[in-house]
DNA sequence: AATGAATGAGCTTTCATTCAT
DNA sequence: AATGAATGAAAGCTCATTCAT
């Protein structure tokens, strides 16, 4: 691949990362095309269609998820903290929007076995918690799984919101909070 | 209004509401008005437009919300239990449909003194249950109100399903999970 | 036909003039109905169609069209002062409507017979004022008839205003205009 | 702009002028792409919307209306002369469409920046030609302008048409007209 | 290879007409 | 007989995708 190719493909999914997020999915393609300083054409030669724009993005994401994961597993001296430092890094990644671009794609083996590759990590690391007692052993892993989908998935999520900082506190068993934890403040605006 | 006339209206908000939440805030006129066994017209003479329909679903849920709240506001001994109470129901009202509907939204006094009533009613609960002790109270209000929001407009909350039980859980100081609490089987597939 | 169904038809028509005439030929239905203080379905009731509505509109200007020239005919002692009695209440006629109208309308006797009516009692007007020298005797009668349509079916014809006044004025032979006719001022503004 | 997009723009205003003038104001814009052989999607991206062709076809007659009473200023002996040519080539232009298209578009600064250039330009010729004895002096500016608007916009108006002579005719003092003039003779089915 | 013009299916909305109340 | 709610065909417009330059 020529470097003005790769380098084109790269604004391109710049771009679309840029405009999805700040238009929803619904982003017209010439305006993730004008974003990245480009025509429509160049950006229907790198990516056939909407959907596989789209997957790009996703999948991008669930690498890096993928990543954060694997270092988490390899970082922290107990397994809540490998589980915190997942949270935050996973926190800022674009995960809403994967959630919502995923609405709109077919199943795809690679998706799948991405999902399947994090979760087990993330299983692991759980375990590990509860073996070593700085996870609360009460809950079932596929509960707390969830619970982080839910916490990492949420538009507008930080590093270290407020919600964030909830759930990693209530993981702890007997609930006992990390001493000076600083949490940014809650946006202001629920939804509800 | 005849008669016939309010069923039929009904029936739209309640095909909308069925589709809206199948096919997401996309969905064709067509197909909602499929779906409540009317043509267009029908549909176009109750909603003046496609914003009117997807404002009436909000409305109704949020005003149900604020029934719920208030419900719950005179119901339980602690204030835990009725922010129990308000989460089990509100996980069943289409709060996550909400949430995506009102991104497309022009913003409205309405809704907004909906949104402000139920938030108020709910601090105050929190608020009574911070002092009745049956709340942990190192948290400040809005962050609470703030994990509200995230575990009810949830997209497929349900009442007693895991999400829900773990903030329940997890907002009651010390720790300490009521004892004989059930709770639905996490869904199994995550997004992430 | 009952009393308050007659009533009923001279109100739909009442209405319809004065909508077409405010709204342009694509006025709805509803609009019409309503302007009547009735529902589109006694609409229908008395007029199978738009078209018959539209029809009934043209067919009455042109009764009262052939009427006027008829009583016009009697009128006047030269030929020239009947034309200009004709010009005169022809213009207080909605004939812009019609053309208007009847160019949405497919062909009909009825029309036609109106229509060759009026024109050959024009036409012998026009004959009698070039035979007794009221009018001046180098233009064909087909000629004034058109000219004649053009002047009485303009929008905004009002009787004795400029357009009128010039014309009339222009068909005494050597251009002697009436001493003392007085004529509204040109309305300011003009298309073109 | 490229060399076909050009092409194209110049066949949709050459197809809306046709199918306009054919089929009123209403037409599909279906129907003006299929007859510039085009897409409507490539209509509407010369065009943002119908009042936007309707305004172009409507600003190019009145430019060339300009241009044509810009160059009878200079044309021509006598005032009359010159007033006679902007008629006779006006009469060419489609200006009744323009006067019906007009009426469904919003008032706009450059179309009144148009007629009042024509305007001011006729009314110069008329004044000369009432000093220089070619024009009867007994009608005000106005009146004669109106006339000439009626004259030029009607439909089916040809360079030539009797309505057109017996008004430069009737323009004339005294009302001698041009020996030997020539006019094409009346179409035949006058609307009344 | 990049560009942006062209395409046309599809969606929203309107309104003449019909029909249940 | 009157009403106005329901209907659905049709029109305006958008945008994902293709293709000529």
């Amino acid at each position: 691949m020529r470097a003005d190719a790769r380098r084109n493909r790269e604004r391109i999914v710049a771009a679309a990362l840029d405009r999805f997020a700040a238009c929803g999915p619904d982003v017209g393609m010439d305006d993730i095309a004008r974003a990245a300083g480009l025509g429509v054409g160049t950006l229907y030669r790198h990516f056939s269609d909407r959907q596989a724009l789209a997957a790009e993005i996703a999948a991008d994401a669930l690498v890096e998820l993928v990543a954060v994961t694997r270092a988490a597993s390899a970082s922290g001296a107990t397994g809540w903290e490998s589980f915190r430092d997942v949270t935050q890094h996973s926190t800022g990644l674009p995960l809403a929007l994967v959630k919502t671009l995923s609405a709109q794609l077919p199943p795809s083996d690679r998706f799948e076995a991405l999902r399947a590759e994090s979760n087990g990590l993330l299983a692991e690391i759980v375990a590990r918690g509860q073996r070593d007692g700085s996870i609360r052993a009460d809950l079932a892993t596929p509960d707390i799984l969830d619970l982080f989908s839910v916490v990492v998935c949420r538009a507008g999520a930080q590093p270290g919101d407020s919600v964030t900082t909830v759930m990693l506190d209530g993981l702890r068993p007997r609930h006992s909070p990390e001493p000076g934890q600083q949490h940014t403040a809650a946006a202001g605006r629920h939804l509800v």
